[in-house]
DNA sequence: TTCTTTTCCTAACATAGGTTAACGGTACTT
DNA sequence: AAGTACCGTTAACCTATGTTAGGAAAAGAA
């Protein structure tokens, strides 16, 4: 079994931790992500923006999340997204070269690795289906119950972006439940 | 590097290909997803059903595709979804015992899973994206570039189910394509 | 062939969600 | 304290998509 902390205590035995002010960005489009993050402290977030200028968040990453574009930093390819922090922050940067190394010393990391994997596939299927299949005051509903902790960290727009709702689309859906929680 | 036709010969070795006819459930909600199957032949679906008992087409496997529900095989979850062939299809259905003893016997095929799962991710992760910022008409057009093959094997209301529209819209959007092209 | 089922299209109507614009509140700046 | 930027709400209106219903063509079954 892989305890996290052997990996914080291999990074900070030889780097310190990255210290990240709010609204900083960690990766942009056309750039190569050649570090996975992992948050320490603060919030983090993965967006990308369409030809019209509006945001899209992926993904949200408090304390003890991992977050990377995994496509470009395993494909090599220029990313398409950015990475931000949403507040004061604290991260580890691992590259490449670091985790391979940790693979050697730490066996138990490769498996570790792999439930990561496995649970980003979750998480990302999970998201495609309830696009699919859930309505706004539905896909809110999930979100609030299983992010209770993000909600009050985050302006409400940006959580909309997270649902594929324009920021007035949410207020209304708030709205809704408000009025039907009273009755 | 590894070659998919090792994987073939070493299951054909000891098992024969699994025929099956159209419309046959390989995996039913509440179910454990315990084969990763390989599509030799035909042509496959990965789908949900919601509460007012619509289906959402997650993914479409064709020839030379993996298919399974990960969060089930790897997880040991029940499923919630339903994987069906849509044409007779002929299939390499995986078990977790085989594919252990393959990766012993085939250390590359670790690195090429590790490929299929990022693909896999990557995948997933566009589809969020394009649900998020596209319009019905800019995520029909995708597919159909992305995957010509399909279009013309399965019925058009499995292609608007897979994008997140009814059919009659897709019929819709459809229809305006083929008058802008006449202009 | 004829019958049946499936598929696709169309049109009229209904609705969820997007857009625009305005307002009030809060928090940060100076 | 005044000024400014940001945020959430509301309302009126608009548009894309869902819904219901019907019908015609194509595909399959008898």
């Amino acid at each position: 079994m892989f305890e996290i902390t052997a990996l914080i205590e291999a990074y900070l035995a030889k780097n310190s931790a990255r210290q990240v002010p709010a609204k900083k960005l960690l990766l942009s489009p056309g750039e190569y992500c050649d570090h996975t993050f992992y948050v320490l402290k603060g919030l983090i977030r993965y967006f990308s923006v369409d030809t019209k200028g509006n945001e899209h968040v992926l993904q949200f990453a408090p304390e003890g999340w991992f977050i990377v574009d995994r496509e470009s930093m395993f494909f090599k390819n220029t990313s398409n997204f950015f990475i931000e922090s949403l507040e004061d922050s604290e991260v580890l940067a691992l590259n490449e070269e670091f985790l391979k190394g940790f693979c050697q010393n730490h066996t138990e990391f490769v498996e570790f690795n792999n439930i990561l994997l496995h649970n980003h596939i979750r998480h990302l299927q999970n998201r495609v289906n309830e696009l699919l299949s859930l309505s706004a005051e539905e896909r809110y509903l999930n979100f609030m119950k299983l992010y209770p902790n993000i909600i009050s960290r985050v302006p409400q727009s940006m959580i909309a972006s997270y649902l594929g709702l324009a920021p007035e689309s949410l207020s209304r859906v708030r709205r809704n439940l408000s009025r039907k929680k009273l009755k």
